[in-house]
DNA sequence: ATTACACTTGAACAATTGTTCAAGTATTGG
DNA sequence: CCAATACTTGAACAATTGTTCAAGTGTAAT
């Protein structure tokens, strides 16, 4: 019928079709990988890896987040909004005051692995 | 002489001046953190993803790897390359066909502790 | 030598990202 | 109630990113 979807199936050098689907099945699945660039991409931003090490240390609000990197308000309420919607920190309010923690005892692990490798 | 330069200091809320000093002290160094971004950042696709979960089971060529993954010999190549930059993987020439590898110990490390975040 | 194969490269492009700005909400103190 | 504080939001912008395309390299087979 339609001759575009006539294609030649992959060819692989180095290995059966059949071994390929071997391979191809020991992925993740497509929802975790893409789960988990979501993940590993909150990591690759400067202001949020100054985030995350000072949350590491103490519980801040977003005004001393924000003098503590020297960046505005705003920009580090939208960063902790994206750190939040991967559940990397929490917040809880006192007052005006928002005080923002980890989450997660995973960030401490992958930041340790991370900085070991750059310092090789 | 410039009162451009004569702005306040940061005003902290919740602590003084000399602890903000030491909370910053605490931090990597800019260049760590700057690379600790740039490391993370390439975890953070998709399509590198898939390259480092194949080059976990096995050394593979440019050709199967896009194969395996649906992509064309030019976008792996141009990813292979980024993953070599910052020494994730290496490659050794077997005629005209070039093999890459995983080099380093700590992306099996980071891959799973990622995946045990995302399957919460 | 010539051709084919396996891969690399650089430029172009759309898509995504981080920051700023201005305006908004929520809470508190007077 | 009104103003001040602490933060959030959405739109706009420049900068960066991933993929494609066309042209390039290097190696091997004939």
């Amino acid at each position: 019928m339609d001759p575009i979807k006539d294609k030649t199936p992959p060819l692989y050098q180095f290995f059966s079709e059949k071994e390929a689907e071997r391979k191809k099945a020991l992925l993740p699945s497509e929802e975790k990988i893409s789960s988990l660039a979501t993940f590993f991409k909150i990591f690759g931003d400067v202001t949020r890896l100054r985030i995350l090490f000072h949350l590491l240390e103490s519980k801040l609000s977003v005004g001393d987040l924000a003098a503590l990197t020297g960046m505005t308000d705003s920009a580090i309420s939208h960063q902790l909004k994206q750190l939040k919607s991967i559940n990397l920190v929490y917040c809880r309010r006192h007052g005006r005051t928002q005080f923002y923690s980890l989450a997660d005892q995973h960030v401490a692990d992958i930041l340790k692995i991370g900085l070991e490798h750059v310092s090789e």
